[in-house]
DNA sequence: AGCATAAATAATAA
DNA sequence: TTATTATTTATGCT
């Protein structure tokens, strides 16, 4: 029933001359100020629980409706969203909140350290180790690298068949192979800098 | 006089007994669970201000004395540090705290979103302070070693003067030559990846 | 004590 | 929403 080109709240929020300071400003009825109030309160607590965008989302299908993807979530906390939108979801990320301050309230004074056990239910996930790559191996993703900086999900199962890792583990060598190159680029435009002599 | 293989705090804490309530628990005089909270009070202030590790860490050397790399923040707040480099950090960060709640204290009503101009003048990148031997300096170094891995207070005294380095730096140096002796000890096992079940 | 980079998380594209 | 990139955190090594 909405079909909804309106432009998001943060938008909306920069145009306004800055010292709107507590003028309501509302579209269809909807209090902007008060969303961006909440969404700030609601990023506070997610971090004070010690709990990511994912998890939140995946919290709200058990104390109510529809769980939210991650990036639901983000967009909320940014208000990168436009009004109807958000003022769909904030109901929902309130009823959770309140749940969680009742449930996790008095937890807070010991901050997110120990509360992995709390959100057990939710995502028991450890941090994976960090892989050693051998030197052989090493070698032989340069080289696939350079022939392919993007390998399809095929050829990548193939390399981790072949060097016996996970794929997984493969895909976001790639992954982070990338950003390595991509920040080494942007350094050498940066060393134009220095051609004097000290 | 300090090597300090000790366990980290993290460590410790987790093998104390859960319902060890509010008894202090202390390691050659620092208290740890004053420490645990402190580093949890810290991350949550860092958050509030919307800063990264990295811009903390950068940020040390405005306020105060030395800079810390992104690791070392993050080992602090996990409490994954010993007491003893923990007591050090602390009283830094400490005062990076009391700095930023003065200055931005007013601004932590409204969250993190435009704080980069504030920060701006906190990310003035500072250099790295690396000490580099000289071949020379290394080899006695190395030949001081061979003839005793822990030398005292005194003899680094001594062969900090006679190499014209910083006490501190000698120390650092012979502190890691252990950790290497030791590493490169025990290196031979950690070599298999994938025979353990996942 | 910190670098290099793997892994996890947040943000954005599709 | 899911897929992917960009950014941040965590960790093996030294």
């Amino acid at each position: 029933d909405d079909d909804d080109n309106s432009p998001t709240i943060a938008t909306t929020l920069a145009t306004l001359p800055s010292n709107n300071s507590e003028e309501t400003t509302t579209v269809d009825g909807i209090n902007l100020e008060e969303i961006k109030k909440f969404a700030k309160a609601f990023k506070l607590r997610r971090l004070a629980l010690g709990l990511t965008q994912t998890q939140v989302g995946q919290a709200l299908s058990v104390t109510r409706g529809p769980a939210y993807s991650q990036s639901a979530i983000c967009r909320f906390e940014k208000l990168d969203i436009t009004p109807k939108s958000a003022s769909k979801i904030k109901p929902v990320l309130e009823k959770w909140m309140r749940e969680a301050e009742l449930k996790y309230g008095d937890r807070l004074k010991n901050g997110p350290t120990n509360l992995q056990d709390l959100v057990s239910d939710l995502n028991t996930k450890k941090r994976k180790r960090r892989t050693s790559f051998t030197p052989q191996a090493l070698e032989k993703l340069n080289d696939a690298f350079e022939l392919n900086t993007h390998p399809s999900g095929t050829d990548m199962s193939t390399i981790a068949q072949e060097l016996n890792y996970d794929r997984e583990v493969i895909r976001v060598w790639f992954c982070n192979k990338r950003q390595a190159l991509k920040n080494s680029a942007k350094k050498s435009k940066s060393n134009q800098i220095n051609d004097d002599n000290e």
